[in-house]
DNA sequence: GTGGCTGCAAATCATTTGCATATAC
DNA sequence: GTATATGCAAATGATTTGCAGCCAC
C-alpha cells in the first residue's frame, strides 16, 4: 500500500517524500472528517515533531494542482480538503462547522450540472456544490 | 426609491440608518461585480470619507443574516456578495479572480437541487453551486 | 550534482473585536 | 431616554513568503 502511494505520486509527477507520502496517509484517516490544514498540522506533527506547517500547505496545494484532492470553502470557516475527488455535494452545519458528504447517506436527486465541462467558453474545471445550515444534532440541543 | 429602501430595511426588522442604506447602494451598482467588502469600502469611503471598514462588515453580516444578499466563498479570494438572493450559480476566473452569474448567458440543465430544504434531518437554509475554470478572455490572452 | 523540497520565522492579508461616541426610534 | 450602530485602532487568525539547509532523483 505505501508502493500503492508512490506509484500515485509519481502518476501525477508529484517528488515523493517522506512529508507527502504522510499527508496523503492523514488525509485517507481523516476523510470523514474533511479536515482543515490545522487538523492534518496537528496529527502530522503528533507523529513527526519537525513537521511544518508551510509544508502542510504547500503538499496540499500541489495535491490539489495535480488533482488528487478537492478543496472546499466556506464564510468564516477555515478551507478544509476532501481526498475524494468524485464531483459530490457536501453540508455545511453553521452551528458545529462540521462538514459532510451528501449523497451517500442522504439520496438527492441528479445533479446534471456536476458534468458540465464548457459554460459559453469559459472552461469549467471544478464544480462544488454546497448546502448550508443546522445539522440534526445541533437543532436538537438547543 | 429611497422610501422602497427604507421600507425594505424595516420589513426585515434592520435598523434604518444612513450608511446601510449607502451600502445597499453601492450593492446594487456593483451587483455584476460582485462586490468584495474592499470593493464597496473603497466606493463608500470615496462618497462619505469617514465610512468606516467594520460597518461594511458589519452591515453585510447583517443583511446576508436577514436574507438581503447572498454570500459567495473561494479558496484564495475575499468572500463577496450578490444582492440577488434568488439561488444561481456562479461561476469563478482562478486567473483573473472575476465572478460570474451562470443561468442568464450560459444556460445550463434545471438544477432540482436548489429546491431542496431538508437532508436526512439536515435543515438546509442556503444552497450554492459554484463552477471554477478559466475564462474566455483569460484562455485568449495567454 | 542540482533542482526541488522542507522547516522555521517573519510578513501579509482578511476579518473580528473593544470601546467611547453618536444616532435611530 | 435607551438600545443599537458607528468609527477607529488594535488584535486575531489564516495563509503566504523568504531563505538557508536538506533530500530525491
Amino acid at each position: 500500500m505505501i508502493q500503492q502511494k508512490v506509484q500515485l505520486l509519481k502518476e501525477k509527477g508529484i517528488v515523493v517524500t517522506i512529508q507527502r507520502m504522510a499527508v496523503l496517509d492523514a488525509l485517507e484517516e481523516m476523510a470523514e472528517l474533511h479536515p482543515t490544514v490545522e487538523d492534518l498540522y496537528r496529527s502530522l506533527k503528533g507523529r513527526y515533531p519537525t513537521f511544518s506547517l508551510a509544508t502542510v500547505y504547500n503538499t496540499l496545494e500541489i495535491f490539489h494542482k495535480m488533482g488528487l484532492v478537492q478543496e472546499l470553502s466556506f464564510p468564516k470557516r477555515e478551507r478544509c480538503y476532501d481526498p475524494n475527488t468524485e464531483p459530490h455535494p457536501h453540508f455545511f452545519c453553521r452551528v458545529c462547522g462540521r462538514v459532510w458528504d451528501v449523497g451517500k447517506t442522504c439520496p438527492i436527486p441528479e445533479c446534471p450540472v456536476l458534468k458540465i465541462k464548457n459554460l459559453g467558453g469559459k472552461k469549467v474545471e471544478g464544480i462544488q456544490i454546497y448546502f448550508y445550515g443546522v445539522c440534526q444534532e445541533c437543532r436538537n440541543s438547543k
